[in-house]
DNA sequence: AAATCTGTTCTCCAGAGGCGAACCCTGTTC
DNA sequence: GAACAGGGTTCGCCTCTGGAGAACAGATTT
């Protein structure tokens, strides 16, 4: 739908594939059938059938009599990812912290497939809704969160994430020069800390700090708020300052395993 | 491992069945490799190595320096999950606020393949530590939660379930006898609340009370202390009316879709 | 009871996918 | 710096899988 996913080198595992097209399916459609399924999929209703029926007895699926829907499986899983990233509860503290200090949206975010993935995010007193949700994605060079981390990635990657980014301009201010993006992103490499000023979103202000480990970055911390709140001032000196110093919390009681 | 997972009828898709074997192994093994994942499993590198590009591919894991790990995107699954279980907030709410009345752990579960499985769970201020987790699952006849639902399903269901179950005795206390078992689904109907007493966990006491909508049950509110504190008339009086009360709660908000 | 939905089962054949070996690449050891 | 060892990746072969479509079976509707 959005951009085709590139493949790098052969042999994908076709069945496989379409059990996760099902699977995606089931996610954002409410309670589907077997024929919605097959319609909507474009294949036999037979072939829907078996894969839900896989996916029906590896748990992850159930079916009501209503449809189908995920099973509560998947909310276990999500259990072994925060367990799997290093230092999960240490990354909680120090962004509630965040949050509580500065009245803002703080979260912690970290790089997947060459974009920003959030994994945890908390709502300080005045906070203002924002659409971002924890595991959701968003573009490395919109986000300061994506360009803080992008600016400490090893120069390969970096090249690689660029690349293949799409630029796709989300608002009037978002960068889509990658000539435009290397320069900011010395700039923060200098100075520790990327802004985004309403490039993702209009009218919210974002600053970032990368967290390191030893010489790679493994995330990066922000705060978010209304462009009408978050002056040039606040932004760049006392919010700035909070979320490297949050940051570098995070990086102080990281154990490295 | 546990119990062969009974084939209704004919023609899971073999390949899926060998991705999740592999996505199962990443959860739990930590940054596992291709060559370790290929021992592990008993299939070889190449086999591996395909399904690790497919499901990396499908942004479900993600490959860092060490090894693989699942991705953030599971816990936009889970997301999703949350979204699809009806009334998620108004159980949410409620179960808090048990929590909050009683001080002990308070709980949401509803069956799936012929388990209970934790939707959501609070715990009071002077609660124990259980071992149970959200998306966790544990048997029907050993559970309050478990037998709540079971008494209130349609008889049907309710004989499937039985007779598939395992009976394994968990403590001393657990009912292993199915005859037994209907005994008490009986007696649980009739006064509309169920009791775990130390069947499933040593030590442990719960109360649970079925949430149903219309003419079906769609789960049900737990709550869970040291035997200790939980004393005979407590569990049977105010407790259970708490867990009776709360289950209202949520029949009452709950709005049909 | 005919019609029209579902979901399920059956059969068939192209081609997919699992295996093993060969290959490559990075880091290590003389 | 050559040889080795450890991984990951690629290749080609052959079998048997899995997808399509039609036929079948329930459940509801007309």
């Amino acid at each position: 739908m959005t951009n085709t996913p590139r493949n790098r080198t052969g042999s994908r595992i076709k069945s496989v594939e379409i059990a996760f097209t099902v699977l995606d399916a089931v996610r954002k459609n409410d309670r589907p059938s077997v024929t919605e399924l097959a319609d909507e999929l474009g294949h036999s209703k037979s072939t829907i059938h078996n894969h839900l029926r896989t996916l029906e007895n590896e748990e992850i699926i159930v079916r009501e009599t209503n449809g189908y829907r995920l099973s509560l499986q998947v909310l276990d899983m999500a259990n072994d990812v925060r367990d799997q990233v290093a230092n999960y509860d240490v990354i909680v503290d120090a962004v509630d912290e965040l949050a509580d200090e500065t009245g803002e949206i703080a979260q912690f975010g970290l790089e997947e497939h060459g974009q920003v993935s959030y994994l945890y995010k908390a709502k300080g007193n005045q906070a203002v809704e924002t659409a971002s949700r924890v595991g959701g994605k968003q573009p490395m060079y919109s986000t300061s969160l994506g360009k803080s981390i992008l600016s400490f990635l090893p120069s390969s990657r970096q090249e690689e994430i660029v690349t293949e980014a799409a630029f796709e301009r989300k608002t009037p201010k978002t960068i889509t020069d990658p000539a435009r993006l290397y320069e900011e992103l010395e700039e923060i490499a200098e100075r520790g800390y990327a802004i985004d000023d309403e490039e993702n979103i209009e009218g919210l202000r974002c600053v970032a700090a990368p967290v390191r480990s030893g010489t790679s970055v493994v995330g990066a911390v922000s705060v978010s708020g209304p462009a009408s709140r978050i002056t040039d001032d606040y932004l760049h000196g006392e919010l700035a300052e909070s979320v490297q110093r949050a940051a570098n919390v995070i990086e102080l009681n990281t154990k490295f395993s």
